[in-house]
RNA sequence: GGGUGAUUAGCUCAGCUGGUUAGAGCACCGCCCUUACAAGGCGGGGGUCAUAAGUUCGAAUCUUAUAUCACCCA
């Protein structure tokens, strides 16, 4: 093995391995795994023009750790694979390929404009599956679906002409989100608001009357074309008298009327607000409460439409605000202009300020469908990790508004809806099945509806439509109900909801059994990342490092707002001086895996995923020294059954004991979502218990001279090699799931002198914990011994003992007990703590000047002779005596408290007795010493 | 305005149903190239658990209020 853990030698080459050997598909046809034992995550699907960003990265590292996890234990495990088309995104891709030829998508036509993307998604649609594969994700590549497949199509069609025959869907006029540079209906997830800086204008509306004037104040006085009413609110004593009047609109020849609804806050502006139902969604609301006129005054470019007056016609939104205001000004009607920061809704891919607007779309009437999928998650049939989440989706369903599916694009599942001359509407399969259901004369010409429909509609089928729904499939028995979600909480809305109302409504069954709600990837700030906040990390940067000059290029081509360029520039020059070193995918992996708290923030800090590149190599350079100690040895296969004679030695006994415990603490972690704790209890074990003190201890065992070797210490070696290998190749076991390549590359090497020869890892038994290896004794006695190596470590480093130089040691007051540790350890004492002698004195015989370590009762005396300054030895006494002083004065506060012994649980109590004694004890030890001090000086 | 969550060492975070003298990693300080690993070893310093009140024998943990921050919805 190399001396340093290189990722880049090993990690592709693994994939590749697994993947060419089918080890990502379940078996389906085995008859051994009954449904029970089945295991399926769905991928949330990807965007198909998208590239793997950190939030992918931290998803699908929980998703394969728990995928094979679940694998190893022998579970018939299935992880989904697959993207979604992205209607809008891979649209305007096309799109731009085709203007830059010189064309526009009209030139070309619908039909070839799909050919083209099709085409396009064949060559470059694999950007982010072949990203998937470096992150090491097993998923099934060879049950890949795409949501424009023709299987997922046929459910889509199924589901739509369903829901349409049940009343679930109709077509309908109403506001959406009107993207004017796209022409589409955008869903709320497609829109950023964010505060830019705009003008309040005060614009003053005379009565119809002549006897008063109103002031109210608009964000965007052109919608005032299209104004149909004035509200105030209803209790609102200064303007009582004129509910009811009407209002001469300015620059039109309108009559408004003056409304009353306690939507309005009297305490904002001048408590007067213009309605305008046509262009803003609360006045749209308010409207329809009042019954008042909608009137629509844009085109879908948002320039001004023939319902406005004829001057205004034709101008763009921007440059009619312009006019309106500079009539108003003539007029006199314009009382104001205060500077304002408002929130703006811009469409994410146009950039395009969003307009409300009013425009024929298909709906789905959302709340009969909600009803069930609420009840499912109260009554338990879905679960939500952690539970609190379940509060958010209530709080979503039960205020839900009809969703609007349609979209006036290209690319997606075209409405399967037709209609005639006389727009009247047939709902069907395909146009054949139409003419069939609803018996229409072939001579009837069908015109199919130009929309396609939102992404999320086929998303929301995902969990099914993938497994061959409407078709009754083997696959869809064996996985559905899939067993757990995992996603961010940003899409619980969007998604998630969604998937549970359409898979309760097709199946009859929830979609998944659990969802596991994890936090969002930040920078190291805490501030979202962001392609115009520059502060993007790349996954596959992390793993394969990146120059700092290619990193500043990247984080700065092509930005929106160039200006930006410099401070990114210049914050990126200081945060990554040397650029990013590669970290492999393994330590990325364990990063993400250490960070799934129950939080829901995850700040991404290079500190970190480098601790854990370093982990990695102690790993790999641990099994380097267990490898260099065990190959060409007896290592006991089979351990003490088929090796009567081997013999374990306490760290044998302690190390396989902390194994058990380990195991238990990372499946226990593993079950509950908490892939925080399974990896600290792995990276505790490996570095602080294997490396640290197993590993140290077993050289003592291993370095006798091979001569000499009688048959005990052959026996012993025996041992010792035994679990040098047992414990690895089960820590490789154990760590597979969250690391699988340096995982799987070690026990290619180990697994053989544990006696196992297969061809990977992947597919080996999950270990589980034995209890009866468990040994307490050994557990204490190991305790005891590390007490005493830590005692005589503190003494030498607290008076600058060099770490060469051996010590002689004396012991006093130990019991029988510590004498027959000492019995048993003292090889392994004298290596760790690096002592000459160690002596055991008997109460009445006298020690020079010392300085002391306790182990429980034990003195362990260090002579001074010239190493130690006596002063120093009684100033750390003293602090020593005090803090130990302190404690048992508030262990005797507690105890003397009557309430404390009469109320707190007996073990409580009992407890801290014996914490007391202890502490008495050890502060007895402590003032002994002090005084022999005293007296000797 | 409504909702949700956060506030623990310089930084990033654990701390499960109240029983800890409050932990880890990174950073920091001291010693050490001891043949698995300097991407390392050994030892060490550092926190009135945001604030206030309450419940309790006992509060980082439960309740209430306040402050600050974040996100979602309107």
């Amino acid at each position: 093995m190399e001396k340093i853990y290189n990722p880049h030698a090993i990690e592709q080459r693994w994939y590749e391995t697994w993947e060419s050997n089918g080890y990502f598909s379940p078996d389906l046809n085995s008859t051994e795994t009954s449904k029970k034992d089945s295991y399926c995550i769905m991928i949330p699907p990807p965007n198909v023009t998208g590239s793997l960003h950190m939030g992918h990265a931290f998803q699908d590292t929980i998703m394969d750790t728990l995928t094979r996890f679940h694998r190893m234990q022998g579970d018939k495990t299935l992880w989904q694979p697959g993207t979604d088309h992205a209607g809008i995104a891979t649209q305007m891709v096309v799109e731009r390929i085709i203007n830059a030829e010189g064309q526009t998508r009209h030139d070309v036509g619908r039909d070839a404009f799909i050919e083209k993307t099709w085409s396009w998604k064949k060559e470059s649609g694999n950007t982010i599956t072949k990203q998937l594969r470096r992150m090491g994700a097993s998923l099934d590549w060879q049950r890949e679906r795409f949501t424009m497949d023709e299987g997922l199509s046929e459910a889509v069609k199924e589901v739509f002409v369903k829901l349409y025959e049940e009343d679930l869907i109709y077509r309908g006029k109403r506001l959406v989100n009107w993207d004017p540079v796209l022409h589409t209906a955008v869903s709320d997830l497609e829109v950023f608001s964010e505060e830019e800086n705009g003008h309040f204008w005060h614009m003053r509306y005379p009565l119809s009357d002549g006897s008063d004037s109103l002031i109210v104040a608009t964000t965007r006085p052109e919608t005032m074309l299209g104004d149909t009413a004035v509200a105030v609110h209803p209790e609102d004593e200064r303007y009582q008298a004129i509910i009811g009047k009407t209002i001469k609109l300015p620059l039109t020849d309108r009559e408004i009327p003056i409304i009353a609804d306690d939507y309005v806050d009297p305490e904002f502006g001048t408590g007067c607000v213009k309605i305008t139902p046509a262009h803003d969604f609360n006045d749209y609301e308010m409207g329809k409460r009042h019954d008042l006129d909608i009137i629509n005054i844009f085109t879908v470019d948002a320039a001004i439409n023939d319902n406005a007056p004829e001057k205004y016609q034709g101008m763009d939104r921007y440059v009619a605000r312009k006019a309106i205001i500079k009539d108003l000004e003539q007029s006199g009607l314009l009382v104001k202009i205060k500077d304002h920061r408002l929130m703006v809704p811009r469409g994410d891919r146009s950039g395009a300020v969003i307009e409300p607007y009013l425009t024929d779309q298909w709906y789905v009437k959302v709340a009969p469908l909600a009803e069930p999928a609420i009840k499912a998650v109260q009554d338990g049939d879905i679960k939500f990790v952690p539970d609190n989440w379940k509060n958010t989706y209530f709080e979503w369903m039960n205020n839900i508004e009809d969703w609007c599916i349609s979209r006036q694009i290209w690319w997606g599942h075209r409405i399967p809806a037709w209609y005639d001359d006389e727009g009247k509407v047939y709902v069907g399969h395909d146009e054949q099945a139409v003419r069939e259901k609803y018996q229409l004369d072939n001579s009837l010409k069908l015109r199919q509806d130009d929309d396609v429909l939102d992404t999320w509609f086929s998303s929301a089928l995902w969990p099914f439509s993938t497994l061959g729904w409407p078709e009754k499939t083997p696959e869809f028995d064996a996985f559905y109900p899939t067993n757990v979600l995992v996603t961010g909480f940003d899409i619980i809305f969007f998604w998630v909801a969604r998937m549970i109302m359409m898979g309760l409504k097709f199946t009859g069954n929830v979609p998944f059994k659990e969802v596991y709600v994890h936090g969002l990837v930040r920078d190291s700030h805490g501030h979202k990342m962001s392609k115009s906040k520059g502060n993007v990390l790349d996954p596959i940067d992390l793993i394969d490092g990146i120059e700092l000059e290619t990193l500043v290029e990247k984080r700065t081509r092509g930005m929106m707002q160039p200006q930006m360029a410099k401070k990114i520039e210049k914050a990126t020059r200081k945060e990554f001086k040397g650029g990013i070193p590669s970290y492999g995918t393994d330590a990325l992996r364990f990063t993400f895996a250490i960070q799934a708290t129950t939080g829901r923030d995850i700040k991404f800090d290079m500190g970190r995923i480098e601790g854990y590149r370093n982990f990695c190599n102690k790993l790999w350079n641990a099994s380097r020294y267990v490898l260099m100690n065990t190959e060409g040895h007896d290592c006991g296969i089979g351990g003490k059954e088929k090796n009567n004679d081997m013999i374990f030695s306490l760290a044998d006994k302690w190390i396989l004991s902390r194994l058990q415990e380990t195991k238990k603490q990372v499946i226990d972690s593993l079950n509950t979502y908490r892939l925080d704790l399974a990896a600290k209890a792995i990276y505790e074990f490996t570095w602080n218990e294997y490396c640290d003190w197993y590993l140290e201890l077993s050289k003592s065992v291993l370095s006798s001279n091979k001569e000499t070797l009688d048959k005990e210490s052959s026996a012993q070696q025996q041992g010792t090699r035994y679990t040098l290998v047992h414990v690895l190749e089960n820590l490789l076991r154990i760590t597979h799931p969250i690391m699988p390549y340096i995982t799987e590359e070690i026990w290619q090497r180990v697994a053989p002198l544990s006696g196992v020869t297969e061809d990977t890892i992947m597919l080996q038994k999950y270990p589980t914990p034995d209890n009866d290896i468990i040994d307490q004794s050994a557990l204490d006695e190991m305790s005891w011994l590390q007490q005493f190596v830590l005692g005589v470590r503190q003494i030498r480093s607290g008076y600058d003992i060099k770490p060469g130089k051996l010590l002689n040691v004396l012991l006093q007051n130990g019991s029988e007990s510590d004498k027959e540790n000492l019995l048993n350890n003292e090889k392994m004492l004298k290596k760790l703590a690096r002592l000459e002698s160690i002596t055991w004195l008997e109460k009445e015989d006298t020690v020079p000047e010392s300085s002391t370590a306790l182990v429980g009762e034990m003195q362990v005396l260090i002579p001074m002779a010239g190493l130690i300054d006596v002063n120093a030895e009684r100033e750390r006494l003293n602090k020593e005596i005090n803090i130990s002083q302190g404690f048992i004065k508030s262990l005797e506060g507690k105890l003397s408290n009557e309430n404390f012994v009469s109320r707190a649980p007996e073990k409580v109590v009992a407890l801290e007795r014996q914490k007391l004694s202890d502490a008495q004890s050890k502060l007895n030890s402590l003032t002994e010493q002090l005084e022999k001090l005293k007296t000797l000086s």
